[in-house]
DNA sequence: AGTAGTATTCTAGAACAATCGAACTGCCTG
DNA sequence: CAGGCAGTTCGATTGTTCTAGAATACTACT
């Protein structure tokens, strides 16, 4: 159940950073509410609404950048960044973009600090 | 209950340097063991036994470098960074370093992934 | 095939973090 | 009160991260 501890450090290394934490929130509180949670946050590039919670996130990266103020290369970074601690996992089909929060990384974290 | 996200953040990016991880690691497993839970790890000045974990630290910042091959200025600035994110408290009473972990934040990280 | 929209990669600069050694402060203890 | 540990602060160096912009690649639609 423990990982090394250079997996947690890239975890937390992942959250570290504000705008990550962000959209890292943003995705959690969507794929993890009670429907979401079966289908991840659906990330559509084709749409209106923008960083709701709670529902799908529309138009993904240039949404999310207006919300945010940051650019499209930077937004595309902080997602890798998150993929790459292994906090969530994104797939694409067509123009849905899906995103997953990985719970047992969460769980693993709250293991540490039991 | 909830903090601020900059206060997340803050803490982990504590968390987020392996060496930071290690030490903290190191005092939470000793002062979250029955007894230590009451009195907060001790970092004793005078003594012989190194890192162990479950009892009290002996010669801190001396043993912990040895340990770890960092230098006394690095490591200060790692307890400095964990009491910075609120993670532990510290004193110094005489010869005997006295740390404790902060375990409200600790919940406060489990509230934020629950 | 061509175009428009969207995401990724690359590069580079600015800001920040990790680390060390040296100089410093504080607290015993002889 | 002098000497010696224990820890802190400072300055320099090196390495890492954040970010934007330009160039590139993928996808859908006509």
């Amino acid at each position: 159940m423990f990982m090394k501890l250079s997996n947690y450090t890239k975890i937390f290394k992942a959250l570290s950073n504000e705008q990550r934490l962000k959209i890292f929130m943003m995705i959690y509180k969507n794929c993890c509410s009670p429907e979401g949670s079966k289908i991840g946050a659906e990330f559509r590039i084709k749409g209106e609404s923008c960083c709701p919670v709670g529902g799908s996130l529309e138009k993904a990266f240039t949404k999310i950048c207006d919300c945010m103020s940051l650019s499209r290369s930077t937004v595309s970074h902080h997602f890798k960044e998150l993929q790459n601690a292994g906090l969530i996992t994104c797939e694409r089909e067509g123009q849905v973009y899906r995103c997953k929060v990985n719970t047992e990384v969460l769980d693993s974290i709250k293991d540490l600090m039991k």
